[in-house]
RNA sequence: GUCCCCAUCGUCUAGAGGCCUAGGACACCUCCCUUUCACGGAGGCGACCCGGGUUCGAAUCCCGGUGGGGACGCCA
């Protein structure tokens, strides 16, 4: 059989990381198996579902790569089919409707959690044999509810957490059609898992409770049950649970921080999931080695750090062109516009093996192409008044030169023979004058890439 | 409250009864490299939640406790 995983994000928002890690679960292992995936939006949420999280959701998924096989489906452009499905349902006696207001469902609710029960629909309007029910006022549109076993037990073999047993009494009758007559989360889920041909249901552990009412469902329509497997949840940094209040940000919102899309996935990859000591590895390798026994059952915890390191590791491998364009972009949003020169690539190349983003490389990099902001503390430190002559006769020096690293290198050297000095009691000066702050690369290339007019002009606007 | 799930260094994890004196990675510390900061290299610190069982032998299996999380919507 062809294995069929799917993604079905609700559009109430942006796609966060906990959804990424899920995507790329569910695509990983339809690749691996050489099956298909597929993407489902969940909108029957009309209230809360926007055209604007369906589009932020699509783009999330495009950046990292994410590509499916079907779809997007959308649920509200299948409502007949599942009019049609709730209509069988009613037709065998396997959904009824109910009449109950929701004030009176809220009623039941506090009344059964004051006395320390499990909240659950008493069954008033359960049609039973036997049973007299009473009759439906004119007044109220009823909604549908599955008419859920009462005896019993649920098993499934949960692909990540192994056997799950929920009893039937624990389920009470859910609601599948609102009043209004649109079909609610749980049965559109069964009906699409069911006829989009799911074989294997890799979601949120959140969901582990839907998941005996969805199989219940789906014996009533007499439907194949797909596999399940359950991932833990991602936690936010500070072991809380990541929520839109509470540190839960858009995978977009690391492209803006400077993240690539290789680090992120390679990260979420290893968060819940590992093959031996492998710590670094392409979506391709990924995709060989993927599989659902080697998912961790327990929560995991968002580590920024590892993500950076990652980060850093996937800069140093890309492309100087690509990296050029990205940071042209993020220059332009400081209002920095990159000039011919010094030559960006030659500036990123200088650059990119000391940075752990994208952010931090435009913002390392800006002082070659607009004047260096000075940093107070470095210069109070290293522009002291008995460096001034030797850099004023480095200034000397320095005209004379022609302008490679070397010659540069030596001109500084001379320097610091003539003043009797150490090298970095003469290159950390440069070094603020030049970048405004006490860190760069070797100073003889930084100042080979800057040119040599505009080295001089800044040691000269530099010095007393 | 009820049900379900989970539990190895600070964090992510390896671990399928003897390979474990518990391995790797991030972070942290030290040293080396060095022109500052990084990078890189070499070391170091650091964990099986607790208590019972089963077994010749348990991080691994079972039970209980504790702790954490999730679910209990006309949300998904």
């Amino acid at each position: 059989m062809i294995v069929r995983t799917r993604f079905a994000p609700s559009p109430t928002g942006f796609l966060h990381i906990g959804g990424a890690r899920t995507a790329l679960f569910s695509w990983a292992f339809a690749k691996k198996n050489v099956g298909q995936f597929i993407l489902r939006i969940e909108d029957t949420d009309v209230a809360r579902s926007t055209p604007e999280a369906v589009q932020a959701i699509l783009d999330g998924m495009q950046w990292l790569g994410l590509d499916y096989d079907e779809g997007p489906f959308y649920q509200m452009q299948r409502m007949d089919r599942y009019k049609q499905v709730l209509q069988t349902m009613l037709d065998a006696g396997t959904a009824y409707y109910c009449y109950c207001t929701k004030d009176e469902l809220d009623a039941l609710r506090e009344s059964q959690m004051q006395q320390g029960a499990k909240p659950r629909y008493d069954g008033r309007w359960r049609p039973e044999s036997g049973k007299t029910l009473a009759t439906p006022p004119q007044d109220i549109p009823p909604v549908i509810r599955f008419k859920n076993p009462q005896v019993g037990n649920v098993v499934w073999r949960d692909l990540v957490k192994g056997e799950i047993s929920i009893a039937n009494q624990e389920l009470d009758d859910l609601i599948i059609a609102r009043a209004d007559g649109t079909p609610t989360y749980n049965f559109c889920v069964v009906v699409d898992d069911w006829e989009m041909g799911i074989t294997q249901v890799i979601r949120g552990d959140d969901h582990v409770n839907n998941t005996p009412r969805q199989i219940n469902m789906l014996m009533a329509l007499g439907a194949t049950i797909p596999q399940y497997a359950h991932l833990s949840m991602i936690l936010g940094s500070d072991g809380q649970k990541l929520s839109k209040r509470h540190g839960a940000v858009s995978v977009m919102q690391y492209h803006e921080d400077g993240y690539l899309p290789e680090a992120i996935l390679n990260y979420l990859a290893r968060l819940g999931w590992s093959h031996g000591d492998e710590e670094i590895f392409s979506m391709q390798q990924f995709c060989q080695w993927f599989d659902l026994d080697h998912i961790t059952s327990s929560a995991a915890q968002f580590n920024t750090e590892k993500l950076n390191w990652l980060n850093a590791h996937y800069i140093k491998l890309a492309d100087n062109n690509l990296l050029a364009a990205d940071v042209t972009e993020r220059l332009a949003k400081l209002n920095i516009k990159v000039t011919a020169q010094p030559p960006l690539l030659e500036v990123i190349g200088l650059y990119k093996e000391r940075v752990n983003t994208l952010n931090e490389l435009a913002t390392n990099i800006a002082y070659f192409y607009q004047q260096p902001v000075r940093d107070a503390v470095a210069a109070e430190k290293h522009l002291t008044a008995d460096i001034m002559p030797a850099m004023t006769n480095l200034v000397a020096l320095l005209k004379a030169v022609d302008w490679q690293p070397e010659a540069i290198h030596q001109a500084i050297n001379e320097v610091v023979t003539q003043h009797a000095l150490k090298f970095p009691k003469v290159a950390m000066p440069l070094r603020v004058m030049l970048t405004g702050i006490a860190q760069s690369p070797s100073i003889d290339q930084v100042m080979a890439l800057l040119g040599k007019s505009e080295v001089l002009s800044r040691i000269e606007a530099a010095l007393p």
